[in-house]
DNA sequence: ATGACCTCCGAAGGAGGA
């Protein structure tokens, strides 16, 4: 099973693109982000017209997550737990059925800048639900995959030019930190086991030529449960849609599951 | 080069992104 995770950056604007991605890549099940549009504005019929079924939590304007999978979704779940009164809507998770089923979320973790703000303190107490929500679902010891934009710059070596990022939400000793420790509750990094091979970078800003420039960071993650990790066959960044006309300035991360 | 982009909303330019 392919699964991927891609910030469209409006799913809408970029609708075409994220269709020719979809009929060439093939992902039974994608984790989509900043879709930015409420439910009912959410391309549903085009997906469904190439077989998937879609689940969406979406908001007007801002952030937006979405699930498209070939196969039934089971068990949907919007929001984080302890979310309660949270406006923004990042996250969705629902079980993709199957011989064996996968439980899947959609994470669109929060920017944080500027740091020392409201919004930096947001980013690190939404991760801290997160490590929440998974060491719930780790009790389970089932397949799971947390997959998405989790505006996190993990190392040095996820960012072409780490000096850029200094003073950067993405890249603040407590956003690493936060990271560090899901995957210390027992998650594997799909990408670090499977490749990791350095200057594998999944953005690139509009601005500045950072593309033309390869000024990228490593900042969508597919984080695995153990049960997971157990049917991990391989993974890949698909770079080149970077290159694409009207791209998103995020490209998919591709993972492959024996299920 | 202290630059440079893109989308939304809504009808200009501010907000937000990373």
């Amino acid at each position: 099973m392919r699964l991927a995770t891609w910030n469209v950056n409006s799913v809408n604007a970029r609708l075409e693109t994220v269709l020719r991605w979809f009929e060439a890549a093939q992902p039974d099940v994608a984790c989509l982000q900043e879709i930015k549009c409420v439910d009912e504005k959410f391309p549903a019929e085009a997906f469904e017209r190439l077989g998937y079924n879609v689940a969406v939590h979406g908001q007007k304007t801002y952030n937006g997550v979405a699930l498209v999978s070939k196969r039934p979704l089971e068990d949907v779940r919007r929001g984080l737990p302890g979310d309660d009164g949270d406006e923004q809507a990042r996250y969705i998770e629902a079980v993709v059925s199957g011989p064996q089923p996968v439980r899947v979320a959609s994470i669109y973790l929060p920017n944080g800048n500027p740091v020392g703000t409201e919004k930096f303190a947001y980013k690190l107490a939404w991760m801290d639900r997160l490590n929440a929500h998974a060491r719930e679902l780790l009790a389970w010891e089932e397949p799971f995959a947390l997959m998405g934009d989790y505006n996190v710059i993990p190392e040095p070596r996820d960012a072409e030019f780490p000096k850029n990022w200094e003073g950067d939400a993405l890249f603040q000793p407590e956003s690493r930190r936060a990271f560090r420790a899901l995957k210390n509750l027992g998650l594997t990094e799909a990408y670090l086991q499977a490749d990791g091979a350095p200057g594998a970078y999944t953005f690139w800003d509009y601005q500045a030529g950072a593309w033309q420039r390869n000024n990228g960071i490593r900042i969508d993650h597919a984080l695995l449960s153990p049960e997971a990790t157990d049917l991990l066959t391989g993974v890949s960044i698909h770079r080149d849609v970077r290159g694409w006309d009207k791209p998103s300035d995020h490209v998919p991360l591709v993972i492959e599951l024996d299920a």
